[in-house]
DNA sequence: GATTATTTTTAGGTATAACTAAATCTTTGT
DNA sequence: ACAAAGATTTAGTTATACCTAAAAATAATC
């Protein structure tokens, strides 16, 4: 456990691990504080990352030497104070990148997380900083997720419900597109479900949710209505 | 050597040896042509690329098992057509994003170097293609250097000479500042040096040359004299 | 509470890209 | 022509980040 003020840069895969860790252990709901945290399994880790189990393990050892993970063995890992910043530092690059490509760039909201996912390790801060001035500060995301700010605090999110979880006749904007999965973006993308749209929940059957968007009707499957956040509103928001 | 179509991405390393065997071997001077370029020396690569000239050498024989250099022992190296392919890919990038971070986002030009170095690695296609266009796809850099088309060509420069080697008298307009040196790009821009600017040679003496650039005179040390280049033209351009 | 299944760790191995030290080749000066 | 100097390569080492296979620990089931 290494506790230097001044650290070395850590490497593109030592960034990923510390952001999976904080989205796994905020459960896609993060709050901004560390004790909202869970413990986050080797496993889920291997999964998300794309790496077999051995290897986390390996990574965990040597992030937890830098001080910026605890890690038990066989019963998780949680960020540190200053794992946990970092890990907000690279959620804002990512989330920043991701308002650029779609604002500046002409960028399909559903398109810019893949060259985000990359970007977010190479830039400066001066980078950082000119383009969150572009934009005018964005607290959210083209999908919907919250930014953390200059200073790493996030901002609140409205209250919300999954799709799924919708009473029927209920209205509602979508605020959340909460997946990476490329063929459910590209999906919701072209059904108009992109964060600002307006729906209405017809019912709820077996196979999904029948929703109305705009003057079209569709048979939504449930694993897509369960990444869809909404703020319940009246009729046309 | 091996001349697969496809080939496996390069790594940050190798893309950077190979840009760097492409402006050793072109002498600040890139006419587009590989014929026109001299094989590269272990020892100015390592310099370079600020490495060991043992660690060179390792680099250049990988370089050339994957068929994009040819390395004569202890006689230098060479790049072959692939490998010059991707030097202009990756040199494309780096110009591209240079004139982005200054036009786009307000860097100094004396400042989006470093950027750049990095980025160039790390953009996508898509990336490269919507940058050229917001940018109405530029032909020099903000550095006066050409930038290579999208279909790799480079554009014809002008004539021009070393702002030491123009006469007493002369006339210009500085059309490049051939440096990468962070203190001399600092020191020209405070100066007004930069592509674009004007300026008429006073006199050459022994420690520089005296030259006049708006209002103002001073006294500029051959060394920085030689990395600006000149295209004559009359008083105030 | 013992047995089985799952998760996690250990041990050993690959590839990349650096390094140092020593050997070898080329150039240069006499 | 030849030795010294300089450049380059070879050999051997390090560090990162991944891998597989086998061992060990934990959790789930009977
Ligand atoms: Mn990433
Ligand atoms: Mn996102
Ligand atoms: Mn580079
Ligand atoms: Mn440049």
């Amino acid at each position: 456990m290494n506790n230097w003020t001044t650290r070395t840069p850590l490497s593109e895969a030592q960034e990923d691990y510390l952001k999976q860790i904080l989205l796994l252990g905020s459960g896609g709901n993060e709050t901004g504080r560390l004790e909202d945290t869970l413990a986050v399994s080797t496993q889920s880790l291997a999964e998300q990352m794309q790496v077999r189990p051995a290897s986390v393990t390996g990574m965990l050892k040597k992030l937890a030497e830098l001080g910026l993970v605890v890690h038990e063995a066989y019963r998780g890992v949680r960020l540190t104070e200053a794992g946990y910043k970092v890990a907000l530092e690279v959620l804002r690059h990512h989330r920043l990148i991701e308002c650029y490509l779609h604002q500046a760039l002409g960028y399909g909201w559903e398109e810019v997380h893949a060259e985000a996912e990359k970007l977010e390790h190479h830039i400066s801060e001066a980078f950082e900083a000119r383009i969150a001035e572009w934009l005018g500060h964005p607290s959210h995301d083209p999908h919907g997720d919250a930014i953390p700010s200059a200073t790493l605090e996030l901002p609140q999110s409205n209250p919300s419900c999954r799709l799924s979880g919708l009473e029927r006749g209920a209205f509602g904007l979508v605020v959340r597109v909460a997946t990476q999965d490329q063929d459910a973006l590209n999906l919701l993308a072209h059904l108009g479900l992109r964060p600002g749209a307006s729906v209405q929940l017809l019912e709820h059957l077996r196979e999904g949710s029948r929703i109305q968007v705009g003057q079209e009707r569709y048979l939504l499957p449930t694993a897509l209505a369960q990444v869809l956040w909404i703020e319940e509103g009246g009729p046309r928001g």
